[in-house]
Parts: structure tokens; C-alpha cells; sequence
DNA sequence: AAAGAAGTTCACTTTTTGGTCACCTATACA
DNA sequence: TGTATAGGTGACCAAAAAGTGAACTTCTTT
């Protein structure tokens, strides 16, 4: 494998899918169900509207999820996984499982 | 889950492992057998020696890899995963393998 | 002595990412 | 009329990550 087929590979891709600072929580929520902008912001306190929102904006176009706006009042925006967001289920418990394990060895 | 415990959730942890540039690319090579860092340097031809000693050197640390002195001449140093390294096996084939298809339904 | 190799370090710059903060839009309701 | 609410933008700044290029060390060969 050489630097370009690298860059094209599957493992590269996922991971910068994954990458931003935010975007596994997000999932995180997200797998949990269809969450309100603003109550996914309240959740959390410290990323401000804009970056919450250039990250669902990156997640949106890579189509891992979906924005889906009901103009009531006052309007509102729901962000959900898509079907293509929801096969990342058994790679965030793996990730996660490894992780869990890999803390327990540092300890 | 909130901000605290998403920092140390398991899947936190792994991706920032796996975070830097490079680092997924030398740990494909060192499945393949502990690799000299010259001819690691010379398949990645756009990195510098630095920056990969540098994603090197934090793999080391986090026990993902080992580095290995032998002092002949000239001296070789040669880097090959570690038990814990290793254990990333099946976790970068689910990466690669979720990677491929996503590509494929991108198409 | 001089040159060269392998691994490493240092000083410095560029690029990318994340961050704050103020402001905009549309509408409901007091 | 004015204010609140939900979602979103734009200007600007700070920190982190990655990159460049030179130089150092140790020992071997010429």
C-alpha cells in the first residue's frame, strides 16, 4: 500500500468521518434518537451554536445524518442518523469496547 | 452521558489514538513485521523523519508499539506493535471494511 | 582528516481546527 | 411596539497539528 491507495483506503476514510472533536458524541445522542439543535446544545455547555452546527453540517453532507426542520412555532430542526449513520453502531461499541479494555491495562 | 464522561468513554480514547495523520498507515505496515524507521520513512515519502518520529514516538507511549535498538553499524532502529498494538487488529478491519462500503454506496 | 549513514532534535512557519462574540431572520405574543 | 425564541452566519482569534530544513551524534569506511 502506497500513499495514495492509503489515502483512499477504508480504515482512512472512517476515521475521518469520525474525526471531528465533537462528532462521537454527537453519534452518541443521535443513536439515543432524534434530538432538537438546541437541546443537543444544552447538552453540551461547552461547544458553542456555531461549531455544534459545522460539525452536524459535515456529518449531514457526508450523510451519516439528516436535518429535518418542522416550521411551527417557534421553528425547530431535528437532527437524526440516517440509515447510512445507523451501520456505525458496531463500530462505535467496538470502539468503545477497546477503549474500555485499553484504560483497564493502563491502570 | 455528558462532557466528563464522554472524555474518558472508551471510544474517545481509541479514536484519539488513532487520530494522527499517519498513525493508521504505519500501523498497517507494522501488521505486515517489524519495519526499520528508514524504510518505514521511504514507503511514506511525504512525511518528514521528524513528523513520523514524532507519531511514532506518541504511539510508543500510548503502548501501541515498541521500539526496538539494535547497535551494530550503523545502528538500526526498528519499530514492531506491541501485545496491545496487536489487539487493533480486528478493530482496523471494521474500519477499513465500513470505509469500503461506504465508498462503494457513495459511487 | 573527510565523508557518509541512521536516528534524532531544534527553531521556525504554515495549515487546520476549534473558539468567542456579535448579529440576522422570522414569527408569536404581551 | 417591543421582546423573546429557534436556528443560523460572519469576522476574527487562539491553539494544535503538521511541515521544512538544518544540524548533531556515533561510528565506519576511505
Amino acid at each position: 500500500m502506497n500513499y495514495e491507495e492509503f489515502q483512499k483506503c477504508g480504515a482512512r476514510v472512517t476515521l475521518s468521518l469520525l474525526a471531528g472533536k465533537w462528532k462521537p458524541l454527537i453519534l452518541f445522542y443521535l443513536f439515543t434518537g432524534s434530538q432538537r439543535f438546541t437541546d443537543l446544545w444544552r447538552i453540551m455547555p461547552r461547544v458553542s451554536k456555531k461549531v455544534l452546527l459545522e460539525q452536524l453540517k459535515e456529518m449531514e453532507e457526508a450523510g451519516l445524518i439528516r436535518r429535518v426542520e418542522k416550521n411551527g412555532f417557534p421553528p425547530e430542526v431535528f437532527y437524526e442518523l440516517s440509515e447510512q449513520g445507523r451501520t456505525l453502531g458496531p463500530l462505535l461499541k467496538q470502539l468503545d469496547e477497546w477503549g474500555d479494555n485499553y484504560i483497564q491495562t493502563k491502570e
